[in-house]
DNA sequence: GCCAACGTTGGC
DNA sequence: GCCAACGTTGGC
């Protein structure tokens, strides 16, 4: 299966990027939404994935990738629902916010701007290298 | 505090 | 099966 890129959101409070640095590894689980869990089962391992902060900082600040790619939610007690691993991969240089990706006209149609309540999206392969390279000031 | 963009639920 | 009302998430 030929690699994709997708984004995932967490509330930095709940869970942020410096605590997935420190855990070296964590389970992205309590995905409650149909079209977020579509989007998790299409990941597979060694797909990377941005990883944006909600809330106050509204920003993309590290990439992580799939280490297990998805299997049923422990934490579902009921219905279909997806977990999966993710490992840290580095902090992105420059962070890029949500502002700057409105204002940016590749960015404009990326499921982040409109589907604000969507928390797990793919993004194609040249957003990322874009958002990553270029805007993030990242080489991989 | 409000709004936008969904998803879900329940009456019919 | 439709859709109005409500709930949720996240941004402004």
């Amino acid at each position: 299966m030929p690699k994709s890129h997708h984004l995932v959101k967490s509330e930095p409070g709940t869970y942020s990027f410096a605590d997935l640095m420190r855990d070296e590894k964590t389970v992205w689980d309590g995905i409650r939404n149909p079209t977020a869990r579509n989007n998790l089962r299409q990941m597979t391992k060694g797909d990377l994935v941005l990883f944006y902060h909600t809330g106050n900082e509204k920003q993309i600040v590290g990439i992580a990738k799939v280490v297990k790619p998805a299997y049923p939610d422990p934490s579902a007690d009921e219905g279909d629902w997806l977990a999966l691993d993710l490992a840290p991969v580095k902090a992105l240089a420059k962070p890029i916010t949500l502002a700057q990706i409105k204002s940016d006209k590749k960015l404009l149609h990326l499921p982040l701007v409109k589907m604000s309540r969507l928390s797990v999206m793919p993004i194609g392969p040249v957003e990322f290298e874009y958002i990553v390279g270029k805007l993030g000031g990242t080489k991989l």
